[in-house]
DNA sequence: AGACTCACG
DNA sequence: ACGTACGTGAGTCTC
């Protein structure tokens, strides 16, 4: 999925099917002639000659699969002119490796792709697999975007001068679209319909791989796919620079590609035989807890199945359903409604242990031994850079922004996360950023104050809000606080508070009452915010990254309300996001230098995770915290925790 | 494929 | 009267 997903993007569009062969042509004729031209013995020196004064060119490479990790490279296509592209195929490439890498490894010379990570994730495997003793192996066995020795250097990755990814430029001109594929855009920009992938390798369990395909039909298809990129090139080059956001493209997110490459390549070392042990432990529990509920019920039935667990809870077992939440499709068994039956029966407290074992041992025991790679054994996300709408990464196949950490169950999971022998596992948080940056943007003095002072912020806020002093601040009030303050960031509402609290209604909205006359610059923000929303159509981060919001106007009170949450929660997610993008930036371009055989290995949003010597702790946690916090600067001071351990799971806070 | 549920920040 | 906090990805059931 990891490049199709990005790359071809399915266009069910039913006006594109019904397309008449009129329209099509009226289409054609725009394109104009599509000259694509495979590479071969004849041709080749010509090519090559081309090819090698260009300063600047769009590529596309083929490969053998879907995962960049396990494929070998099958090709490569070139374009440089409109409706003109080359496809130079693998035999050809081999005979001229040394000159082909040069061209790549070339910073001077500008490339232009769709969904770049994956490109240059794959060529990096060709360049370090192919070229005995040209790059030197990976110090502990596994293959690195980053070879460390002898002198560790950006040059000796295979692939620089990344200069313009399609796939990011139309996300950064609206993040709020989910697709961002190829097709689907030079659908939308020139409504033109491109050779699906299932043309070629067909589909389901019949698919093949593009290597078994005629050079002829890969040819024409990887050429088609160099000529639209260089077209979108052409058209987003000038959006971008129209909407403002051309820095923001160029200096924080075409960088981070190659930093998120080079984090993929690393990978994340996993204790298999542990998860496999818990696997057959939490295996055995659910075994039982099962046979116990089947026979409190007095029936067999599928507990991992909510429209039979509702029948046994609220019809056969007559469990009162007052006050409990509902779905589209009637009662929910969520596992916050359960907590409400609590009482009613001991069967509840059965089924909320089993939710939370299978949950734990499908999603994660199971699924993560099998996504381990045979060539390193290590595990290697897809950090997709072009999903979210707020400017975050997620993480995908596996999702390794999920880790469980929340039950001490769950948290066995995190432990098996481990280092490589004489390596320990370092953890770089971001304390309350959100909270810092919501002060800071809305330049609130009691807030500000607060964060200056030092100290729990929410059992500061607690003590304004009371007029208390901090030492009678009780745990009850804390949370309260806790949740009000979370409750910011979301566009909450005083039932939200009082539902999540338990507190009434009224308390509820009293609470935020003198939340806000305490915090009164936060309350201006947030109407300010909502405001700019209406007026431009959009809000954006302190980086000026955007999101549209046409449904701020609309004439439907939750619609409007939704779009309202979204307008103050995007520049304070944003925002963040933008300073842990630039932080990974720095700290991937410095971290070398310090510590040459240290490792970036995942982020988590607020917090960055590190592989590195164990006899280097000291040096890579300053260097890490120092450039966390001085990335950017706010009007509140931030902070870092940094803690290190023999796991993801088990670490221990460092004094700086 | 959609609904539900639940793991994370 | 109604629905009710932002942002994700994935496993399972059901149709």
């Amino acid at each position: 999925l990891r490049m199709y997903d990005s790359e071809n993007t399915v266009c069910s569009n039913e006006k594109n099917e019904n397309q008449t062969e009129e329209v099509k042509e009226i289409i054609n004729k725009k394109i104009g002639e599509q000259k694509y031209e495979l590479i071969d013995k004849k041709n080749l020196k010509t090519f090559l000659a081309e090819l090698s004064i260009q300063k600047e060119f769009c590529f596309d490479t083929e490969s053998t699969g879907l995962d960049p990790f396990s494929s070998k490279l099958l090709g490569i296509s070139f374009c440089w002119k409109v409706g003109t592209a080359y496809y130079l195929p693998i035999d050809l490439i081999e005979v001229n490796a040394k000159k082909i890498k040069a061209i790549f490894a070339d910073e001077s010379i500008k490339k232009i792709g769709h969904n770049l990570k994956y490109d240059m994730e794959v060529l990096n495997q060709f360049c370090s697999s192919s070229s005995q003793g040209e790059v030197p192996e990976g110090r502990r066995g596994l293959p690195t975007a980053r070879q460390t020795t002898p002198n560790p250097s950006l040059e000796r990755r295979g692939t620089a001068g990344l200069y313009f990814d399609t796939m990011i430029a139309s996300y950064i001109l609206n993040p709020g679209v989910r697709q961002h594929g190829l097709d689907t855009l030079a659908f939308v920009e020139f409504g033109y319909q491109m050779q699906p992938i299932e043309a070629l390798i067909g589909k389901g369990k019949d698919q093949v791989s593009l290597a078994e395909i005629p050079l002829e039909k890969v040819s024409w298809y990887s050429c088609e796919d160099a000529d639209f990129t260089f077209r979108l090139y052409d058209k987003f080059k000038k959006e971008l620079a129209d909407s403002g956001m051309a820095g923001l493209f160029h200096d924080l997110e075409m960088p981070l590609t190659t930093v998120l490459a080079d984090i993929e390549t690393n990978g994340v070392k996993i204790n298999d035989k542990a998860l496999k042990k818990l696997s057959v432990e939490f295996d055995g529990r659910i075994k039982i807890i099962e046979k116990k509920v089947w026979k409190m019920a007095g029936e067999e039935f599928n507990l991992a199945s909510p429209k039979q667990l509702k029948e046994i809870l609220f019809e056969k077992m007559k469990i009162s359903s007052v006050g409990i939440g509902k779905t589209k499709t009637g009662l929910s068994t969520a596992a916050a409604e359960l907590e409400k039956m609590k009482g009613e029966h001991e069967i509840i407290d059965l089924l909320i242990e089993f939710r939370e074992l299978s949950k734990l041992k499908s999603t994660y025991l199971d699924a993560l031994p099998l996504l381990i790679n045979k060539k390193d054994g290590r595990v290697h996300t897809s950090f997709n850079q072009t999903v979210t709408a707020t400017g975050r990464l997620s993480s995908s196949e596996p999702n390794l922004q999920n880790i469980p950490i929340r039950t001490e169950t769950g948290g066995q999971i995190r432990k098996a996360f481990i280092a490589e022998k004489g390596f320990q596992i370092m953890k770089a948080d971001y304390s309350q950023i959100e909270l810092r940056i919501v002060a800071s943007l809305a330049d609130d003095q009691q807030m500000l104050k607060i964060f200056n002072d030092g100290g729990d912020i929410h059992t500061m806020t607690a003590a304004l809000i009371h007029g208390i002093p901090a030492s009678e601040v009780t745990k009850e009030i804390r949370r309260t606080a806790k949740e009000v303050n979370f409750g910011v960031l979301y566009g909450m509402g005083a039932w939200g508070l009082s539902s999540r609290t338990g507190i009434s209604n009224a308390e509820a909205q009293e609470f935020i009452f003198k939340y806000f006359s305490a915090f009164s610059g936060v309350k201006k923000w947030l109407e300010e915010t909502i405001v700019m929303a209406r007026d431009k159509g959009y809000v954006e981060t302190l980086l000026g990254r955007r999101r549209y919001l046409p449904e701020i106007n609309s004439s439907m009170g939750q619609v409007r309300s939704s779009a309202e949450r979204m307008a103050v929660n995007h520049p304070i997610q944003g925002s963040a996001a933008d300073m842990i993008k630039l932080a990974m930036i720095e700290i991937n371009n410095g971290l070398p230098k310090v510590s040459p055989e240290s490792r970036m290995i995942l982020q988590v949003h607020d917090e960055l995770v590190f592989e590195l010597p164990e006899t280097e702790i000291k040096k890579v946690a300053k260097f890490i915290n120092d450039t966390m916090c001085s990335v950017m600067k706010l009007r509140a001071p931030i902070e870092v925790e940094v803690s290190v351990g023999d796991n993801w799971g088990e670490t221990e806070k460092i004094k700086l």
